[in-house]
RNA sequence: GGGUAGGUGGCAGAGCGGCGAUGCGCGGGACUGCAGAUCCCGUUUAUUGGGGUUCGAAUCCCCACCUACCCUCCA
């Protein structure tokens, strides 16, 4: 399949180098505020992407980061006035509560920062020994001039950097662009020991040093939002490739756009910042994900919640359609072939998912009318449904008692037959409140939720 | 100022040299006790602007304008 490579900038076809293994890092989130609908659609690209390349018969490796020690925790710690890792567990905690609720859950491993900080310490002792970095008064940091090829990725000139950007002051550095490696302590923060003292580790090396303990000085693909190219991805480049003297870091890097809302960015200033948390109370999971995979994971995107409501709609049809099949028994036959051909087949193409998803409504149109005909095709309909779960993550498959709701359903028939429509209207309506709705097909209802 | 990615109907969003998809929304009809779902029809000239290449351009080239992201933490 082809995959944009943000450093080439170009299409590439996706090899691995090593058989149907494929290492996959993507940066996780800070953790010092609640998940927002920007990470709901990194996290849950991502997701589609691991789990379609599980379905082509890959095994990748999803390694992903909790960064649990810096400055916004912190600072977050000293304004509530407990301890920073209170802070980061909670955090964390609900991180994975709302990757569990958007069910994502192709990750394989979560890897906390502050576990490592014996790789992180060995890597900047190496940086260190082969001259790209220094310490000062205040930590260690990272001599970009050093490295030839920084800018590499996002395609900057550092003379150009320099112009314009507004740099952060700090007399100790060599050069504004240097990055810490190591800060050392303050006043009531957290640290650990290390060769210069007390202190904590940089952002960057934090990712470094987990990849090379789980991938070594190379590996796949590097995944994360756009915004974090540079420095960020930059920034490991320098510190891996330096180290290793054998580039390349990755073979791949993907980006995913940012999201903004009814058109403007999201930022906390604005008090915008729409929380995953708040949308899942009002709509399905399967609906979020399916309002992503109608936007090109590139692109940057507007949320307005018209196109929410959309992908709420398609879900509900899946989630019908699956009702009328859900005790069949799965054949994957010619209509099966056909529909999932039309449906892989943009995903080759660097995931272009919203051209799946015009394969999908083709199929929930003739879904729906093979439902209405016979039940031949409920078998195929059934394995597509599979398919589309496992790939997506689309189809809702809510416990619900049948054998109560079927009781009831028996109840509002007799109801009916008498012309007590009173009775049966206020059971679909309450029911309905419940999240199951009923439908009448002449005497005979269906229920689905 | 520098870098990068883009500008297609009310909204979202494909197509990337040869009748401009698809979904949502909206309007009408069939069906229904009503509703919903489903089905059918419609939504009349939607490709930022201007040049160029070509038999033919949304698609390639040039110019302009506009937008987003990055150059500070950010998914």
């Amino acid at each position: 399949m082809q995959i944009f490579d943000t450093l080439s900038r170009d299409f590439k076809e996706l090899k691995t180098v090593n058989g149907k293994r494929l290492n996959v890092f993507v940066c996780g989130p800070t953790v010092y505020d609640k998940p927002h609908l920007g990470h709901a659609r990194t996290y849950i690209f991502f997701d589609i992407f691991i789990r379609y390349l599980r379905y082509k018969g890959l095994r990748p490796f999803y390694l992903m980061n909790i960064t649990d020690i810096d400055d916004k925790i912190i600072n977050r710690a000293n304004s509530e006035n407990v301890p920073y890792n209170e802070i980061s567990r909670r955090y964390s905690t609900e991180f994975f509560k709302i990757m569990k609720a958007l069910r994502n859950e192709s990750v394989n491993y979560y890897a906390f920062a502050t576990d490592f900080i014996n790789e992180i310490i060995s890597q900047i002792e190496r940086l260190m020994e082969k001259g790209y970095a220094y310490e000062t008064s205040d930590g260690v940091y990272y001599s970009v001039e050093k490295f030839q090829d920084y800018g590499k990725l996002s395609h900057q000139d550092i003379t150009q950097l320099k112009a314009g950007a507004r740099v952060e002051t700090n007399e100790n550095k060599k050069n504004p662009l240097d990055f810490a490696l190591w800060k050392k302590r303050k006043p009531n923060e957290p640290y650990w020991n290390s060769p210069w003292g007390e202190g904590r580790p940089g952002w960057h090396i934090e990712d470094t040093a987990i990849t090379e303990r789980f991938f070594g000085y190379h590996y796949d693909l590097h995944g994360g939002g756009i915004d974090l190219v540079f420095p960020h991805h930059e920034a490991e480049i320098a510190q891996m490739e330096a180290i290793s003297g054998k580039p390349p870091l990755v073979d791949y890097w993907v980006h995913t756009g940012h999201l903004s809302v009814e058109n403007v960015k999201m930022s906390k200033s604005l008090g915008n910042f729409i929380t995953v948390e708040e949308i899942l109370k009002s709509y399905w999971p399967e609906s979020v994900r399916l309002m992503f995979i109608g936007m090109n994971y590139r692109d940057t995107s507007n949320f307005i919640m018209d196109g929410l409501n959309g992908s709420q709609t398609i879900a509900e049809k899946l989630t019908w359609i699956y009702r009328r099949v859900a005790d069949t028994e799965a054949q994957e036959k010619e209509n099966y072939d056909a529909f999932m051909k039309e449906i892989k087949e943009p995903l080759e193409k660097n995931m272009n998912t919203p051209d799946s998803l015009v394969a999908i409504n083709d199929f929930i149109k003739w879904a729906s009318n093979e439902l209405n005909k016979t039940e031949g095709k409920n078998g195929e309909i059934k394995a597509i449904l599979d398919d589309l779960d496992s790939i997506f993550g689309i189809v809702r498959k809510a416990p619900i008692p049948e054998a109560i709701v079927n009781t009831i359903l028996e109840i509002r028939k007799s109801a009916r037959a008498k012309g007590d429509y009173a009775t049966s209207d206020k059971i679909r309506s309450d029911l309905s409140k419940l999240g199951i709705k009923i439908e009448d097909r002449g005497n005979e209802s269906f229920a689905w939720w």
